[in-house]
DNA sequence: GCTAGTTTTTGACTATGAGTCGTAAACCTG
DNA sequence: CAGGTTTACGACTCATAGTCAAAAACTAGC
């Protein structure tokens, strides 16, 4: 499943389906592995099908459903995968595809929306204790954008202040030295930002209980 | 995967194979899925075969790995879970079934030793931001044990004071009342104290960057 | 070029959670 | 009852996080 902040709000990319089981039903993209074929290299293939896989910053597996109520008539497992797309890319995708807002799903099929829902969790929780929000911010961005992001994924308030505070000290943000002119209506040019690491890390800080010394 | 604190150490459990791939190397104990099976279902019948399994306190699933060099002859994918033994238990195991040290694990079959390892890290952090002790330590237990505990899992030193403040500010633990005898040789009875929860919750104080108020 | 309006940055202040350490409490044994 | 042992408690310090208001740096209009 591919994630993406757009117009304020975290959406998802589904498609809706055409043909029997579940029909007109909103579904992730995926289908079958192929005989060899490595997982990852299955959910890229089908992603494919339905975004520009370039534009996929980051992908990470969710996990794997089988007990759920899946398609009634076929007994299969499923591997459910996160991807994730930074502000401001619009991929092309296909007629039968299109975002919707996470926290205002459609009927989806099979069981697609709680799937959706735990990546939604899973991602919050990657926010506050990793790198992540590289994947989901462009590759520079001033601090107004970046809470703009983290408004959307998170689902509450963020003050800017404290953001910058909270990620500068942990090193995953730097200043790049640019400025950049806000708005059109005036107002002091925003320094710009980028993520340090373009790989996922998890912030050390998870000092609990560590001895200091 | 089972994982429980024996003799001051996070050790799993592992059986040494018998017969072709990988003979003699040890291995995590599982096998294959049976057509309209669960997935849960069918961890827990091939975990029957080496532990008994109404002595797993908690069991959650860790991924599914099939691009890794598991068996060069034949193609599959392994789903992998983790469960966890409570402190002081003892469960029966048959003849080919060890436990060994999470640090100190003996040549492994398949990537079974990467999996063990990332498993341990997944504990970790579980330790730290939910209540996933009470899948480790016995039902009841005074400070020292549930330190001893934390020790071995985190792999570092624990202050006990920090760790009963800590864990009873975030309402994981409580005391029952009750105090026990410390040793043989005398000192001040310890209090007795119980998790809160016995199914796994994730800590509320995520708070990163969320407003007080 | 000056003033008003806008947006961002900065720093001071406060609150809270966590780590350390010394001392008191509560027990044992001889 | 004295000395040893283990646990609990409280005071202190430090680090991180949240709030707020003032300063800085710009645009637009007059």
């Amino acid at each position: 499943m591919v994630l993406q902040v757009r117009a304020g709000a975290l959406q998802v990319l589904l498609w809706q389906r055409a043909r029997h089981p579940w029909r007109d039903a909103w579904a992730l993209p995926g289908g079958l592995l192929e005989e060899g074929e490595t997982l990852e290299a299955s959910i890229r293939r089908h992603l494919a099908a339905k975004v520009d896989v370039r534009e996929v910053s980051h992908l990470e597996q969710l996990g794997t459903y089988g007990d759920s109520r899946r398609d009634p008539e076929v007994w299969e497992l499923a591997t459910a995968y996160l991807g994730l797309v930074q502000l401001g890319l619009d991929p092309h995708v296909p007629q039968d595809t299109r975002w919707h807002p996470v926290d205002d799903l459609p009927p989806t099929a099979f069981d697609h929306g709680a799937i959706v829902l735990a990546a939604r969790e899973r991602l919050r929780g990657k926010l506050s204790y990793s790198n992540a929000g590289f994947a989901l911010a462009p590759p520079t961005f001033t601090l107004a954008e970046l809470r703009e992001v983290y408004v959307a994924a998170l689902g509450h308030e963020v003050s800017a202040t404290n953001l910058r505070r909270v990620l500068e000290r942990r090193a995953v943000i730097e200043p790049t030295g640019e400025r950049r002119p806000s708005g059109s209506a005036g107002g002091r040019p925003a320094e710009v930002f980028r993520f340090r690491d373009t790989q996922l890390a998890i912030t050390d800080p998870f000092a609990a209980l560590r001895p200091r010394r």
